[in-house]
RNA sequence: GCGAGGGUAGCCAAGCCAGGCCAACGGCGCCAGACUUAAGAUCUGGUCUUCAGUAGUUCAAGGGUUCGAAUCCCUUCCCUCGCACCA
């Protein structure tokens, strides 16, 4: 019965059945179809989210394999990477956040949490988990290709990858300024930080000033104010350093000196100066050879820069008040702001334009940083530098900013400073996360123009599902530049030439979907033998198969197999895998193989909530899939999933909706079960069978374009509202013709992609052999679409509303409907103004023709209405009527019927023989209807 | 801030690219009726306002183009995703 079917035991049945079918195996008889989904990172269990990713692949990988194609879908497990090294440490300090994560939320049995302070353990768990997840839901893999990223086998083959790549010259050594936590001593993602994620690295120059042998470094984002300095700032509380950095004698703070040595340089403590002794003293402008005095000012920061600030009062409302507030006490008043950059809008000295302009009474002042920012803004992007700049005198603000920073930095001894945009940025471990160069870090250079070019040429090959992605594709083969590739902890591949570093997770998972088609054959295959010659001859065809440590028989098989399903087909992944690896795969794709295996399309998902609210593991607002698939049954699950929105559409996983899913189900199942006894012809069938061919049509046009939730409408809702009016139709004491056998049978094989195991069920229980898996997809035939039968039963459901709309508005005992049939006359009105292109001429165009003109008013009233009519009728429907329906044979035949549904005697008359007033609103298709 | 995509009736969600088939597909929820001892399930109808099957006002807000706009253009507000050493 139907409500059995959701109970697991009924699905344990068939998926046992189902057991190794869904391998697949080369079959040169077929045309492949291979597609695949970016792999999971096996940390924690699934979650409904996570199940649409994986199902909806299968809806199309079903629905494929039964129009015929011999179809590959794969999975494997990505294991690479550190975060699942944090979760076996924290187990092991038996951190209670993480082992009520694990033994509540994800239900570890306790004995196998203990073991989880081996992270290899907890991948392998729940690689399994997945595995049994995925096929609890029916997930049609192929299992004997799975494996993990970290087997010998799948190293052997990203060193394969990466020597090629690195021997193209896009594998590159360089510096790259990193947030970095010196208490880990790694690099810090977005996910490490505690607080501080929104920081940004901030790039300084260094401007140098003589002081006696020493020079005094000034960190400045805009190096051309250089013209404009009056003072250094330095502050009296603050001890400074003398030191050797890079063979060079510098003063600047301790904070300094450590940051320094983060990045890159020798930093050697020579002495201790207080910047008491600094104040008042003269510094020299190298670059314009005036002198400028070192101010005293508490507001400068140790920790910021060199701990030393160049004021240019002229543009920095910061340095304007603090000068303005020292000579206020008469201090310094010699002193004169130097203007150097031209504003529109603003005065000689814009900083006190600003400051004014604002009434800020001092420093402390919170809109300071606002309005900093204003002028700032301002000055770079309508600003020109004046006569006072020398060389650079009226160049822009940003073209001078350009020419200055390299002057500096390549003739003039500066550098570039790197620093945090804000000083609190915590690492999870409660360190402070400070700027550090790594010198020796490997790159893939994305940034290579010639490499991009490749890419961009590739893309418009590819097919993309949503199209709107294309232009977020493009856009990130613009930006993408140097993408750091290896790391020094973590699990996964050494890099061959440079073993103490391991390649980074995204930059291990770019063509794997090229080892799927070998997995299951080359785990057989001793690592030690799968030098970079056998996978050139595998992948490329490339060599002597005669002179390989694997054997030339294996080789070819290997070798054919690969060949028979690449190129992939399509490519699924949730969208915020854009931005790095669906397009990191197109490069590695264009770097290793040839044009014609290259990918051929990419279908992107939007992302899933729980109750309107984002899924998140941390936080506890998840559904598990295993659970869903328990309380639902894994059909209720898979068919929500699909029908609650279009794969590339954000979806809402909500209970109460799912209930509802799982009775349509049911209805379907009922459905099919009263139909078994269905027998004989009834004068409706012919209608079915023309709106089924519809169906088929549309269910097919739509999973072809993975409008999976539209196919499920059609295939579902559409053929179940048919079967409804079907069998509101029929004659009294029938079960419906036979023809519901080959209905059933169609709308069985229509789902069977979106509810498998009902699917699978129903087939069997229907008589069918075999499974409906496989089954062939329905075929729409042309010669059982049957336009007049369609039309007169829309005219009969619409007069039918008609009847029904005016019953509820008079509120009588009604006993009598009449229904009024349009005169020739207006028909031929119909006909004309269907073909009337501009319906603003119709009247015009009717009285062209005499017989009507001679109608007079009436004529142009039919018209008018007429012309309304028209508006809401769909184009076929509207040339149809044009074409002329008899809808006297209509009515009379379905007479028995409007009886039966309104309880009221029915009347068929023309409308030109009768005196009735309403009669004369008769139009075509649209009788004039008289309720007694 | 920058890049991309969105905002449609109680909720989810079609339509928008190719302006009139739109009071706006479909589903859910809710209401009423039928069936039933009853509940559930199922079936039928209703669900912006108004009304003998009509008409009026709607498609984030405000402008504009057009005989005509949910659909095209401009402005504003709000939401989602990405912005990189990472799953």
């Amino acid at each position: 019965m139907a409500k059995n079917l959701v109970m697991t035991e009924v699905e344990q049945e068939i998926r046992n059945k189902w057991n190794t079918v869904f391998q697949s195996n080369p079959d040169e008889s077929k045309d492949k179809l291979y597609v695949n989904v970016a792999f999971p990172y096996p940390s924690g269990a699934m979650h409904v989210g996570h199940g649409r990713t994986y199902i909806i692949p299968d809806v199309i990988a079903r629905f494929w394999r039964m129009q015929g194609k011999q179809v590959l879908f794969p999975m494997a497990f990505h294991v690479t990477g550190a975060p699942v090294l944090g979760i076996a440490k924290r187990i092991a300090k038996k951190d209670e956040k993480t082992l009520k994560l694990y033994g509540d939320l994800y239900r570890v049995p306790k004995e196998t949490l203990a073991n989880f302070t081996d992270p290899i353990v907890i991948v392998n768990y729940f690689a399994d988990e997945y595995e049994r997840v995925m096929k609890q839901l029916g997930l049609s893999i192929d299992w004997r290709r799975r494996f993990t990223t970290i087997i010998p086998q799948y190293s052997k083959f990203i060193e394969w990858q990466y020597t090629h790549i690195y021997g193209q010259g896009k594998v590159i050594k360089g510096e790259y300024p990193v947030r970095y936590c010196p208490a880990c001593d790694q690099p810090v993602g977005d996910h490490d930080l505690l607080e501080g994620d929104t920081a940004e690295i901030m790039h300084f120059v260094f401007v140098m000033y003589q002081f006696g042998e020493y020079q005094i470094p000034c960190a400045t984002l805009r190096p051309e104010t250089i013209f404009g300095v009056t003072n250094l700032w330095a502050n009296p509380e603050t001890t400074y350093i003398k030191a050797e950095v890079d063979g060079k004698k510098w003063i600047i703070s301790s904070d300094a000196a450590d940051k320094l040595r983060m990045q890159k340089h020798v930093v050697n403590e020579l002495s201790t100066i207080p910047g008491t002794e600094l104040i008042d003293k003269v510094a020299k402008n190298i670059y314009t050879g005036s002198d400028v005095p070192i101010l005293p000012a508490s507001f400068v920061d140790p920790d910021m820069g060199s701990g030393l600030v160049m004021s240019v009062p002229a543009h920095a409302p910061f340095d304007y008040i603090a000068l303005r507030d020292l000579q206020e006490k008469g201090r310094y008043t010699d002193i004169m702001p130097i203007p150097l950059v031209t504003v529109p809008n603003f005065g000689r000295i814009p900083a006190k334009d600003i400051v004014e302009k604002y009434k800020i009474p001092n420093q402390d002042d919170p809109r300071m940083d606002e309005l900093t920012q204003e002028l700032y803004s301002a000055e770079f992007s309508k600003g020109k530098l004046n006569e006072a700049c020398g060389p650079h005198a009226g160049k822009t603000v940003r073209q001078a900013r350009e020419d200055v920073t390299r002057e500096f930095t390549e003739e003039r001894g500066s550098i570039i400073f790197h620093e945090m945009s804000q000083k609190r940025v915590i690492c999870r471990c409660g360190g402070r996360v400070y700027v550090k160069i790594l010198d020796d870090q490997w790159f893939l250079n994305y940034g290579d123009p010639e490499w991009k070019a490749q890419v961009h040429e590739q893309l418009p090959k590819v097919e993309l599902v949503p199209p709107e992605v294309r232009i977020e594709f493009e856009r990130t083969i613009d930006w993408l530049k140097e993408w750091p590739c290896s790391r020094r902890v973590g699990l996964g591949t050494h890099v061959p030439w440079d073993k103490k570093w391991l390649f980074e997770p995204l930059s291990d998972s770019t063509i794997y979907m090229a080892y799927y088609t070998i997995s299951h054959r080359i785990t057989k295959i001793p690592a030690e033998k799968l030098t970079p010659a056998v996978f050139d001859y595998i992948f490329l065809g490339k060599g002597d198969p005669t002179a390989m440590p694997v054997d030339e028989a294996t080789l070819h098989d290997l070798r054919s197999e690969f060949l028979y399903w690449y190129p992939y087909d399509y490519r699924f992944s949730a969208k915020d895998l854009i931005s790095n690896h669906l397009t990191f795969q197109l490069f590695h794709h264009k770097a290793i193989f040839p044009d014609n295996l290259q990918p051929k399309g990419m279908v992107v998902f939007g992302m899933g909530l729980l109750n309107g609210m984002k899924m998140s593991s941390s936080k506890g607002n998840v559904f598990l899939l295993e659970d869903a698939a328990n309380e639902f049954g894994a059909d209720t699950v898979r068919m929500f999933l699909v029908g609650s929105a279009e794969p590339w559409q954000d979806f809402d996983w909500r209970n109460e909706l799912v209930l509802s899913v799982k009775k349509q189900i049911e209805r379907m199942w009922q459905l099919i079960l009263d139909s078994a006894d269905a027998a004989g012809t009834t004068p409706i069938d012919g209608w079915l069978e023309s709106r089924m061919q519809h169906r088929i049509m549309s269910t097919t046009k739509c999973f072809r374009a993975f409008q999976t939730r539209q196919a499920l409408q059609e295939a579902y809702n559409g053929v179940a509202s048919d079967l409804a009016w079907y069998r509101r139709r029929l004659p009294e004491g029938s079960n419906g013709g036979a023809v519901l056998k080959d209905v059933m049978s169609e709308w069985i094989r229509l789902m069977a992609p979106v509810i498998p195991y009902t699917a699978e069920e129903l087939w069997a229980e229907t008589g069918h052999e075999g499974f409906v898996s496989f089954a062939d997809w329905p075929v729409a035939d042309e010669a059982k679409i049957n336009k007049s039968v369609e039309i007169s039963e829309e005219l009969l459901q619409r007069t039918l509303d008609d009847i029904q709309s005016i019953l509820k508005l008079v509120q009588i005992e009604a006993k009598k409907v009449t229904l009024f049939i349009a005169p020739q006359w207006k028909r031929e009105i119909f006909t004309i103004v269907a073909g009337v292109e501009d319906k603003r001429n119709v009247v015009k165009t009717v009285m062209t023709h005499e017989s009507l003109r001679a109608k007079g008013k009436e004529a142009t009233d039919a018209s008018l209405q007429t012309v309304k009519l028209i508006h809401s009728l769909s184009p076929e429907l509207v040339s149809a009527i044009a074409e002329g329906v008899n809808e006297e044979v209509i009515f009379k035949a379905a007479a028995a019927f409007i009886e039966k549904e309104c309880k009221l005697t029915v009347e068929i008359l023309p409308a030109e023989e009768s005196a009735q007033p309403k009669a004369k609103a008769a139009l075509p298709f649209k009788p004039a209807l008289i309720v007694e």
